[in-house]
DNA sequence: CGTCGGAGCTAAACCGCATTAGTGCGAGCA
DNA sequence: TGCTCGCACTAATGCGGTTTAGCTCCGACG
């Protein structure tokens, strides 16, 4: 009798304690499989990865007993074995004092796990104070063999991270367009298209005293904005100033506002880089007793809740974040595959004409 | 010379290709560790884990060879054998249509891993469609021993997660409230509290009719809020009407302010339970040709940039939500590390009077 | 009719670390 | 002097998979 012992066809056994003092129950390992199925640990393996050793009569029936014992891999085992985390980082450096509004964030995330779940594949995901932290966490990730490889938010003119992710040999991706020093692959959206198609609009409306309050100088698409903001003027002969960066708070959009029409003749619409600045400018606006839209346009760079509070409600360009979101999650996936690495240019953006953007007032 | 071969102290050695094709430098072990330092690998392990069986010269010694190595232990290695995953998961069911402005959400995870980042655990974050998904997610993650626990965010009256949680045998702690069926420990913030104190604050100014337009009635913590609103009001003998519950979606805050505002008696103050409401309700407020504060005073529950864009600014009630994150994280590592469950009721919330509440109208 | 080869499967090694069961040695004690 | 005990350390095992090297059996082919 005794001899049969852990040699039948049973389930999990006894409950060993763990150490940790409780003990929790075992689950079922390809071992409870095999034995169940009476075969081998081996064919179990292969059977449920899909590759020849087994015939087809046996792979099925293993199939058939994994699923009746509710069997699932264990990731850190078959990480050990396999050498793929199954787990991709994405980090947001940021203080926390500045943590506000985002309604770019969860989407972009959810596009990225629509991708990521079918994959199998998990997101790691951290809020930390500044860069260096976040460099410290991808040399920690790294190391420890956590991430399979990293989405790179908020790429910036001079950015210490390509550098290092490329040292690490860490696939990553950056979001948001490449840097000088272009040594990692990255998708980004069509800043330039997008803000070509804005002052095309504005113009079509009869506008031509146009400004572009922009966000941080430092962000790769500011620079894409700023630049195409002046090249899209150029093309009309406009003379407008050049686009004024801030550090896209309400406070620094309500004051570069107030500045830009103060000064002797003010222009008749702002773009602003962010929609938090545009509630805000339009919130000058009032009290320096001009009407939007009958006395300034307003747009608004992306669109949320804000941009249908106000009144009236705001002009805004619309994207894709779940989708943008997505296609980077598939770029990434791409990566660690070993595909070779290149460039891609998301779709633009469209623009939503709602009601804060109408023709200038009569000079 | 050839019996020296691999028994020297040397580094890393030759690459050997890993199966994928392409050939990944290797990484330090604790191999490599032990043989530099002319010791066996269980005394590495014990000397870097802290424990005893070295002596402390012997410790130092290999810590130094740690370090010159830089070597990290690899995750996967360590939750196999340790029966740790040293990550924590944290699902947000949402369907993708009405991800929005989170103001909430960032601080709530930059709180959670201040605590969990110093503990070496990690945050695996998803947001998912619906609940189904997410306690489909939890059985995988659990099944596939990604997760050491999970927090659970916006518990609700008949929740069924807490009895998959317990039935998975999963570490979980609740965030935001007991459920009835109270079989997982929770923290939450003293919306009892905080919604006594809103009243008060109102009395005090001299209000005497006043409304609360509240979030999902399926949410615990509106639950409490529409409880405690009716106690508070009966206590000053107050003949409000009953809270009104909505999807907290700017259009219902709007329809719902619109509604009350309609009918004979009206409110001169109401509560929202979130500020893109409150916003909305101001705006419905002016439309009808009411100034607010002086006709009609709001209240937003939790405080954002939105409070601060609008004119006037909102009165808003203020929670540390970084350190409710944390306080949250630690109740779950505690539980995790074997800790007896309890409830905990985090800080109650701080009203911060601005310009949106005023003492009403003279009748 | 011998053998070659592939299909189907098993045994064993390995991934990197934690942990348990020894082992050798010097100090303490009777 | 002999014996025990504790310390510092090593050897071996296990975690749950994947993967490689064999091994066996059978049919096809020369």
């Amino acid at each position: 009798m005794d001899s049969l012992r852990g040699t039948g066809p049973s389930g999990p056994e006894a409950q060993p304690p763990n150490g940790n003092g409780r003990s929790r129950p075992r689950r079922t390992t390809i071992r409870d499989i095999a034995r169940r199925a009476g075969v081998s640990e081996s064919a179990v393996s292969f059977a449920l990865n899909n590759r020849p050793g087994v015939s087809e009569d046996t792979r099925q029936r293993i199939l058939g007993v994994a699923k009746e014992l509710s069997w699932h891999p264990n990731s850190a085992a078959r990480a050990l074995s396999a050498a793929r985390a199954g787990t991709v980082g994405l980090v947001f450096a940021r203080p926390a004092k500045t943590l506000g509004i985002e309604p770019f964030f969860l989407q972009l995330v959810s596009g990225m796990q629509a991708v990521l779940s079918v994959r199998a594949s998990a997101l790691l995901f951290q809020v930390v104070e500044n860069m260096a932290a976040e460099m410290a966490l991808y040399r920690q990730w790294w190391s420890e063999h956590r991430v399979d490889g990293v989405l790179v938010v908020d790429p910036r003119v001079d950015d210490p991270r390509p550098a290092l992710l490329v040292e690490l040999g860490l696939p990553a991706l950056l979001i948001g367009g490449p840097t000088s020093t272009g040594t990692v692959p990255s998708i980004w959206a069509d800043d330039t298209g997008a803000m070509a198609s804005i002052v095309d609009y504005l113009v079509g409306l009869g506008h031509r005293r146009i400004a572009h309050i922009a966000g941080l100088p430092e962000l790769i698409h500011t620079k894409r904005r700023i630049d195409s903001f002046r090249a899209a003027t150029r093309k009309y002969g406009l003379s407008t100033h050049d686009s004024v960066a801030t550090d896209y708070s309400d406070e620094a959009g309500a004051r570069e506002t107030r500045q830009l029409l103060a000064e002797p003749g003010p222009p008749t619409a702002i773009i602003y880089d962010n929609d938090v600045m545009a509630v805000a400018g339009v919130g000058v606006a009032g009290e320096l007793g001009l009407s939007v839209p009958s006395d300034l346009s307003v747009v608004a760079w992306d669109d949320s809740v804000l941009c249908r509070l106000t009144h009236p409600q705001l002009t805004a360009l619309v994207r894709d974040t779940h989708a943008f979101g997505s296609h980077a999650a598939q770029q990434l996936l791409a990566l660690i595959e070993g595909e070779a690495p290149h460039d891609v240019e998301d779709d633009v953006p469209r623009l939503e004409p709602r009601g804060s953007t109408a023709p200038p007032p009569l000079p």
